[in-house]
DNA sequence: TTTGTTCTTGACCATGCGGTCAAGAAAGTG
DNA sequence: CACTTTCTTGACCGCATGGTCAAGAACAAA
């Protein structure tokens, strides 16, 4: 019963991801969010409880994405380098685009340690992400084409490692040739 | 002629940098910066123009102190693994200090590519950084403990990569044990 | 000592922002 | 049709913040 909403929750999530996304979570202010979304202010606040709450679910919405994306290219029967070279590719295509970066590791250097919720996001994204890339290394590793010097998980942290430098690179202006050849250095270090 | 300054502009300059290199641009307000300098903020003004143009010359401030602290570290006669290493624990010990991570860092990513000015005080800090790594992978290669399957500039753009990933990685509250682990697998991978 | 200049201090201003209020509009229920 | 509930809308509030003003204080030159 009561009045039913006019607007679509899960759209209007995914454009206030959007813009946090390109403006962080401080200089996103509720004008920019009513704006680009066409909901008013007190119907966000309707739907989500206020600023953080909804950026946090805007957080969560981000790392869901980015995740699944990568397993979804994890899990094709490409080569490995090949997939360690596409997942460069996604991160890097995601952070030249507009260089917005990668929001979570935005978040990350914007939040500090200051907020536990963000913190927790933060992490989970950070050990998804080395979790996948452990797969792919496995099997590079089984098909002689990474090293075993290390292990599995000791190379995905390491990768996870180079993939958020190129990705604060890449939001730092410089160009995407740049970022592209940092990434291909470190997967060719890679070879046993 | 006038009446002579009564506070030390280079000290408050100092001041100001640790201000800001805690809470960022934006999130430090001038009342944070009179509090900890104990100048007034009319007096501020008088020294330096506005906020911005603190920020901007405490960010040069920050960039000079750290090359010249690298500079130093590279200029010893050490074995190069070890110089490396220890450009590890002070970028370190740096970040995990306070968790405050890398001024230059921060701020690259809180201004994105919006600021032309802060853009190039970023730019020189990677291209300073890379080029006393490379001096220190120079050495390392002609001692034969450094691959040279990638030229020293390459390897060095890459490391700086990853110190760029681990600073990332320090401030998002992980423990400095596990920075500390991600460097030394990506040392450990430049091995011939 | 007088004068001009710069620094200091505290009050003041304009603005932007997150959040709330109250009144009206639409829907379900009886 | 009443009645309740929820959504919508625009006005409103309190506060923090970057920046400015004006008056007084200290110093150097004349």
């Amino acid at each position: 019963m009561g009045r039913t909403r006019e607007f679509d929750v899960e759209r209007t999530l995914h454009q206030c991801m959007e813009v946090f996304w390109e403006k962080g979570f401080q200089t996103t202010c509720l004008d920019d969010l009513t704006e680009t979304t066409g909901v008013k202010k007190q119907s966000l606040y309707g739907a989500f409880e206020n600023k953080r709450a909804l950026f946090l679910k805007a957080l969560s919405l981000y790392r869901e994405q980015s995740i699944s994306q990568l397993e979804e290219l994890a899990s094709d029967e490409a080569p490995p380098m090949e997939q360690l070279q596409a997942v460069g590719n996604l991160v890097l295509g995601y952070t030249n685009e507009n260089c917005k970066g990668c929001l979570i590791i935005n978040t990350a250097l914007e939040f500090g340690s200051s907020d536990e919720e963000v913190l927790r996001e933060v992490e989970t994204m950070y050990a998804e992400t080395e979790r996948i890339l452990s797969t792919i290394i496995v099997r590079g590793q089984d098909q002689q084409q990474i090293t075993r010097r290390h292990t599995a998980p000791e190379l995905a942290a390491h990768l996870t490692n180079v993939i958020r430098g190129s990705q604060v690179l890449a939001k730092s202006g410089v160009s995407a040739d740049q970022s592209g050849a940092v990434l291909k250095t470190a997967f060719s270090l890679l070879a046993p």
